[in-house]
DNA sequence: TACCTTTATGTAAAATTTACAATATGCTCC
DNA sequence: GGAGCATATTGTAAATTTTACATAAAGGTA
């Protein structure tokens, strides 16, 4: 990039291109047995009563990084989640009347526990299930299928997901998260062997309680352990 | 996103933020035994003189997507080649004076072959070793080292580099761009037996001419036979 | 024909993957 | 206290894959 005063000679000469720049945010919910994105509608405007992914507009006194977590917050009250940048949609023709760019960044976070409150100019803000996502405007459910990709990527690579588990939770959720988030199922023996082996779970000791049949084995996870995997180039292959 | 007359909350009503976003290219140039990044001097401005990444601003008449190929092209006068955006540097203090989000893209070319021109306001332009980057403007420094992992994992899922290779290519040339990109050194044996038994590549049943030594085999790429790997998530496990 | 350089290849041991189903536990209900 | 219910936990044999390692083959040159 050539960023001082000399423009490029694509470019016209002593004449910044201004654009308009936004945010867009796959929100990822994860529950016990589904995974969820959320939507938000349209308060007003020409958009009004559609259905789309939440994002702003970008602020230039604002690192563009820290937007996608000022839009979760103000929808979710939801702090220091993890958030990354997927994608970016730059077409020309992708919303009418003006050029936007929009940076797509994917949340992973746990649906319960927290409320969402309307925001952003959104009229209503819901939940869907990742298998019913409704009609979006523009290029939004081309973006969700994108994120979910980078998502399912980015578990095979990080364990992300364990931190929307308890400090202490079961092989059995640790297996669902996996298989809720890659939209796959998993064989019991053969997952946890694997998990096991690679040693990145530490048995507690400890059992869950006040369950109404055999009550599972509490572990937790071993970051240190994984760090050690990670720098080796860690890719988990289950299917 | 609300890209409506509706601006959000968080946005000065009725006052679209005007952003300057740029284009960076880390073009990774591959040789026979070595990995080379496509660098370019200033010509004149604040920089002049200065080293830096490829790069231009966007012009809101062009999909963002297509950028990167047209710095590409002006550049080293190719065209279709492999570029893929890996990240957005967005802090409102990376360049000074002003806020600049810029798109950083990767492509892999081959270095032989093609006469570089300068260009996009660029006084010199030259490959350098990876290895040898010298400290660039900004962040462009850390732009490089994330578009190499970015490069990295690419090629464990995709064998993007074959497309540098000539349409007939011996196992060693194979072996050795897996080793200059991912900067590894690999077992023949064991590196062939993998290869093979993917069956990615076919044997041609001709040999190379013309060489002072054992004629090597002479194979192709199976694209069909990588698509149906691919489409079970594909993830090449060397070390 | 001897030599140089690079290609091509095998194998045994260890580790991992795969495909399967029966038993163990804790609680509830009678 | 025992039967029933629901989930947790575990093993194994066969097939496949990985790992570590060294020698012979081929083509050209001198």
């Amino acid at each position: 990039m050539l960023p001082d005063s000399n423009r490029s000679r694509t470019s016209v000469k002593n004449e910044v291109q201004l654009s308009t720049v936004s945010v867009d945010c796959v929100i990822f919910g994860l529950e016990a047995d589904a995974l969820k994105v959320l939507l938000v509608q349209h308060d007003s405007g020409v958009m009004e009563g559609q259905w789309a992914l939440p994002g702003d507009y970008i602020r230039n006194d604002i690192d563009l990084e820290k937007m996608p977590g000022m839009v979760l917050s103000q929808l979710t009250g939801l702090d220091n989640v993890f958030v990354e940048l997927f994608d970016v949609m730059g077409k020309v023709d992708r919303v009418s009347h003006q050029r936007v760019i929009t940076a797509a960044y994917f949340a992973l976070i746990n649906t319960e526990k927290y409320e969402l409150k309307t925001g952003l100019g959104a009229r209503d803000v819901k939940w869907v299930d990742i298998h019913n996502i409704p009609a979006l405007i523009y290029d939004h459910n081309e973006i969700i299928k994108r994120g979910h990709e980078a998502l399912k990527l980015k578990l095979r690579r990080e364990p992300i997901g364990v931190e929307l588990l308890p400090k202490l939770f079961t092989l059995t959720q640790f297996q669902r998260m996996y298989e809720t988030i890659l939209d796959i199922t998993l064989d019991t023996r053969n997952f946890r062997k694997k998990i096991i082996k690679e040693g990145i779970l530490q048995d507690s000791g400890q059992k869950e309680v006040n369950v109404p049949y055999r009550a599972p084995n509490l572990y937790s996870f071993d970051a240190e352990k994984y760090d050690e995997l990670r720098s080796q180039g860690y890719f988990l292959n289950i299917y």
